[in-house]
RNA sequence: CGGGGUGUAGCGCAGCUGGUCAGCGCGCAGCGUUUGGGACGCUGAGGCCGGAGGUUCAAAUCCUCUCACCCCGACCA
């Protein structure tokens, strides 16, 4: 490809629309554009990284029992009502009707339509197990598109889904995933870590999730130094640590003016935040629950709602608070009723804790669970942080931020359930499929490898996607042969399979330079006066800092062994 | 949906206490000089100032409404 023949420009100065550095880079690198807020256009080098992407995708899908197929955008509302995910995607569906009034809603996602399609077909434990998959485009209504392809409202996703007549058979598909995502993230030059997810409202017994590891990542993962454990923060457990505090002494008001945090009251009553316990308030589908925490842990929402397995999940109001009777600030659940408390487990280790006195700027000595309160749930309700032990083993807790690329999930039997997916069994019994799906964000993953791979000059593209593998980069000058050898160059190296974007523009040095920095190929090969002097063109890695100059002579084959090794070693 | 912000040339921005306020830089076109890290000179093209109302002798500028986009939060298989 000509660079003077390509459809966009670069940008020297950013577009103010974008805030992390993937969608600066795409932006200025001419890679996207963007049609409404969360949908761009993909153009011509951004869809080169997907289509290779999509290949290596493809390729490991394949080898793993997948079969590709693509089923349609347009999918009818009833089958959504049918499965109840209607109500659970809410407003993140995209809704239209036809001209006969019909309803129909742009997929979200195809776990509907491919059990519909697989219920149509097996009949018996011999048609299983199946692993149907394909790339298509999403659409969800997300509340906030952002990040350019980090999170758009129509994005690229390779979705596989997998259908099995028992436990084991999920497990064993599972298992498959998970060793081809390995291979997917690794072949991209784009190491994920997996880590276990939450599983969600739909209930499940496994799920993970494949982070890159970016400072801009939506996600907190919770790492194990020692033992490698590694959950998303809405999952991860971590050893609280004991509180003593001896043998359980008699209740005791005190009154602490002006104190009603945590630290307030800690530091009037001179008492570390983990002997306190803490009251969060919040509103479960319109019930207020009255959540208690030692004071020095943080409650985790998303266990919160799984223990109250409620849909709707919000801080309570102050004046909610106050409408229930309770005292916000000094509020405990001594002595309370009408209230549904749940209390994290940390609660039932320590003893003589301080806590509200349910009056203003009261509060409580040597509370102690079970003798001064109840709880309706006791359970982990608490955030995992950086510092703390590890559940599995003890080791030290580090806490880290990650872009989501991929999701594998344990479904079971809901959806096959809800929309007819049975099968006989040896037996001749009928049961519902086990469901598994397994998803790959591709926009996603070609932000993610920029935001990994980047510098202050531009993108700095992994090898096995880049959009091409050569910059052929001729500096002209009046009455040299560089223009007449660039060509035979770009011929040379093109017939030999190597994949070159030829700036043929003639521009100053500096110009092609920055270009050919800020859109990354990896290798830069530079013919000038200079260089032709000495019959050799420069080499440079886009990713290292020295260059070194090759003959002339046998340049493609030995460009194309440069790119072979690179791509075969751990370097990409 | 709550909070905040921004809409002026392809991009980045200034002008916004009403009256040469239709401007600057980059980019673009032509000509010439340049060519190893975003060169220089000259000439030129390009804007319903997001949209609709209103106030006024006069609106990019003030008021109202509206739309779009961005950020924080909420939300997120």
């Amino acid at each position: 490809m000509r660079v003077s023949k390509m459809l966009t420009r670069t940008l020297k100065e950013t577009p103010a629309e974008a805030e992390t550095i993937s969608h600066k880079l795409l932006l200025r690198a001419g890679m996207i554009s963007q049609l409404v807020a969360g949908v761009y256009t993909y153009l011509p080098l951004a869809w080169r990284v997907l289509r290779k992407i999509e290949d290596i995708v493809r390729a490991e899908m394949d080898a793993a029992g997948g079969q590709e197929l693509s089923m349609p955008v347009l999918q009818p509302l009833d089958l959504w009502q049918k499965s109840g995910r209607d109500v659970a995607f809410g407003k993140g569906l995209f809704n239209l009707t036809d001209r006969r009034e019909r309803k129909l809603v742009l997929g979200p996602t195809h776990e509907e339509v491919i059990t519909q399609l697989v219920s149509q077909n097996v009949r018996s434990y011999r048609d299983l197990p199946l692993m149907p998959y394909q790339m298509q485009t999403k659409f969800r209504d997300e509340p906030r598109a952002r990040g350019g392809l980090l999170r758009g409202r129509e994005f690229l996703m390779k979705d596989l889904y997998s259908f099995d007549a028992d436990e084991a058979g999920l497990a064993r598909s599972y298992d498959a995933m998970l060793q081809a995502y390995h291979h997917i993230y690794s072949r991209c030059g784009l190491p994920a870590l997996a880590v276990e997810a939450d599983s969600g409202a739909i209930g499940g017994k496994a799920s993970h999730e494949f982070m890159v590891i970016a400072e801009s990542g939506e996600d907190e993962i919770i790492r194990c130094n020692g033992c490698g454990y590694a959950a998303n923060v809405e999952k991860a457990e971590a050893v609280k640590g004991e509180v003593s505090g001896g043998a359980p002494l008699l209740l005791e008001e005190v009154a602490t003016p002006g104190a009603a945090t945590i630290e307030e009251v800690s530091a009037f009553l001179k008492v570390p935040p983990q002997r306190t316990l803490k009251a969060v308030f919040y509103m479960a589908d319109g019930q207020l629950v009255f959540a208690v925490i030692r004071g020095d842990l943080d409650v985790n929402e998303v266990k919160l709602k799984n223990n109250l397995r409620c849909t709707d999940l919000r801080m309570a109001s102050e004046a909610e608070v106050n409408a229930a009777g309770i005292v916000a600030g000094a509020a405990s659940p001594v002595k309370l009723s009408g209230v549904r408390v749940v209390a994290d487990d940390s609660i039932t280790s320590g003893t003589n804790f301080i806590a509200g006195g349910n009056r203003p700027e009261t509060h409580l000595r040597n509370v102690n669970y079970p003798r001064d309160f109840s709880a309706d749930i006791i359970a982990d309700i608490a955030r995992a942080r950086a510092g703390q032990g590890c559940a599995r083993c003890g080791g030290s807790l580090s806490a880290m931020r990650g872009i989501e690329v991929g999701h594998v999930f344990k479904l079971g039997t809901f959806l096959s359930e809800k929309l007819g997916a049975f099968f006989v069994d040896e037996k001749g019994e009928s049961r519902p499929i086990i469901m598994g799906c397994y998803g790959i964000g591709l926009g996603r993953m070609l932000a993610a490898a920029i935001e990994q791979n980047h510098d202050d000059k531009g993108i700095i593209w992994p090898l096995p996607i880049a959009p091409y593998q050569v910059y052929l980069c001729p500096l002209y000058r009046e009455g040299s042969a560089v223009a007449e050898v660039a060509e035979k160059i770009y011929n040379e190296l093109t017939s030999a399979g190597v994949e070159v974007l030829f700036d043929d523009r003639v521009e100053s040095p500096g110009v092609k330079f920055n270009d050919a920095d800020l859109l990354g190929i990896p290798l830069r090969v530079t013919i000038s006066p200079r260089t032709l002097d000495k019959n050799s063109a420069e080499m440079k890695w886009r990713r290292d800092k020295e260059s070194s100059l090759a003959p002339l002579e046998g340049i493609a084959g030995r460009g194309k062994g440069l790119i072979n090794e690179r791509m075969a070693g751990a370097q990409v």
